[in-house]
DNA sequence: CATGAATGAGTCTTCATTCAT
DNA sequence: GATGAATGAAGACTCATTCAT
């Protein structure tokens, strides 16, 4: 029932928008009545924040699987992962994704019911950790924090606005994204050797 | 007038939410009645547009003056003072851009309106077209919309979602996100004097 | 409006009854939207208790009148025509007052908004004041609580409720209950001359 | 099971007040779910009429208890006894009678199920019978209706609504509400002698 | 041009009641 | 007899928009 009413509101979400669904309307395209879908939620707003939750748990399955099957190859196989993992998981259901973006308010606050980006953050970290010897960052946790924001920023712009440039051409997008990261992760003639010479502001 | 009534409206919008935006309030708030309203803007959603336009463009005009002003130093004191006129552009209204940001839906649309990205955009190309020579990416169009996207996106994220790292550390952050750009533009052991070994795909 | 707004309230309250009454009732009965009535009373509770206080205006000046009217009258007199006016105030509407006593739920709290007791309360005591030789009662305050309350209920209980000795006889209803209070006012023997032996506690 | 059901019953309505019982909550508080609740009560009226009954009954046996026990003694006392026991009636459940009062619609209706007054005033008026050549009023169905009515409604509002004059002070409220009925009963000059003088229209 | 009273479709939510298990 | 998931009619209330003055 709970799995059949987030249907519904993802199927309204996506066909009508976030200003005609209404309660009434997603209960009566998951075949049931209202009373029912304020049965298992009390709201409106716990309802979409429980599709949201649902999208992010899909989202981070997919980018854990990719990191955890990286793990073990080079830097820069394992961000070239990360960065297609993460356009792929954009891809989960990019329309729905769409509509949380840009119709959804408080998104931002929805959001981090599950961080969804908590949760990358982590693995994320984790694994920077492990080759910790081949990055030339003091800080890891700022490191982390930029990696990640940077590659979910950038996709989200690839795959929700297509921008005019890349659009399309995943590939390319990917090796740029790619080179991104390691550029500021491994920067110039720092070949995994030393810390950057004068990187922070200190 | 007009002016009033997107003062109102940025006032409404910031105090109340919006939610809680009627076009009525605005009225009330700028003094006006709702009529009035509605003989300079045809609807609310217009109203709402008018002002993420004019928000968009103060914002723009700091980016600009900018980049326009540190236009003779080199790559790198460019690229910071980018990173801190994004910065300080989000910072203009802070509250009324994470209203926007957070609660007006269609947002993404509406952003669109006087593409505020695109004009950036435009600027960061030219500059970058000049500094041909000391950049090591093959594809400029490509270049440009990922160091507009990147730094947009980790200022909105720094400036609006406060994350744990670097929280609160605008310098710090600064020189980050220039260490980021930099690497992207002029990586490893390519003192601008190189194109990329296998930047891109072809 | 307003005025219309009451009569169609105080229409369909009698009507159709408390539960059936809602606001979109009320709206059509008046003849306007309801976009109207809550452009001039903020929710339901506040239509109710404004007719309440319409209602209990009216009462109250039926109850003034003949008081200052008989002031210069014996006191059984006055006494009589306090009954008498009491029982012509709740006949005003008797339907509206059944209503409101038997359906209208926090009637209570309503009805304290424009305090019609207090204001009889006031009227009655100072009435009460004038003729102080005349009474035996210690406690001026707890005696005139006591009359009004008593003529309030007992009338009430005679109009609304119709029980079965009395009904309809409205001379000897008015005759017991002046009865009653003078007995109370000017107790056995007591012909205005002293106070009461031991009626209090003390 | 219908004792849990009743007890749920008075709970939830003071605890929550009459809008906010729903027959789900109460069965919910019984320990039982809402198809037993139906098993029992037809409606969520019968229930709550079952739930009046029972109140009344019990504050029923408290005067019943309280004139039969006083029977012997003089008139007086009686009336005394009889006010005190309204009261103490009043406390039983006090919060559960100003529910009832306040804010259950057609508590008039429902009262009438299972006529506290009705009993109370069978009762009263054998006992003034007994005492009638003490009583100088001629039509003793009307005066034991003023007299039951008088000492509900008073203490009603004793108990209920808390005036501010003899709010508190009981011991003064039983005397001056017996001084009432006496005055009423034997009044001036008639020491359970004669008749009243001209007590009746006729 | 300005006004602001009036509109009414539409929203979220509640809850008494039923009935298949 | 007990259960409790499901129902859906109905209610209070909002607000973008219009239009006669």
């Amino acid at each position: 029932m709970v799995e059949t009413l987030l249907d519904a509101t993802a199927r309204v979400l996506t066909r009508e928008g976030y200003d005609r669904a209404s309660t009434n309307r997603i209960a009566a395209v998951a075949g049931v009545s209202v009373g029912s879908l304020y049965q298992y939620f009390p709201n409106k707003e716990a309802l979409v924040a429980a599709l949201v939750a649902r999208h992010n748990r899909e989202m981070l399955a997919l980018i854990r699987a990719a990191l955890e099957e990286a793990g073990t190859r080079d830097l820069d196989a394992v961000m070239r992962e990360l960065v297609k993992a993460t356009v792929d998981a954009h891809l989960v259901d990019s329309a729905l994704h769409r509509i949380f973006a840009e119709q959804v308010p408080r998104m931002g606050q929805l959001a981090k019911i599950e961080a969804l980006q908590r949760e990358t953050f982590l693995l994320m970290r984790g694994y920077l950790e492990k080759r910790r010897s081949e990055i030339s960052v003091r800080d890891l946790d700022a490191a982390t924090s930029i990696c990640v924001t940077t590659v979910e920023a950038l996709t989200h712009e690839f795959v929700i606005n297509e921008p005019d440039t890349l659009a399309g051409d995943r590939d390319r997008f990917i090796d740029e994204v790619t080179r991104l990261l390691m550029g500021y992760l491994v920067p110039a003639g720092a070949k995994g050797v030393a810390p950057p010479r004068r990187s922070l502001k200190g």
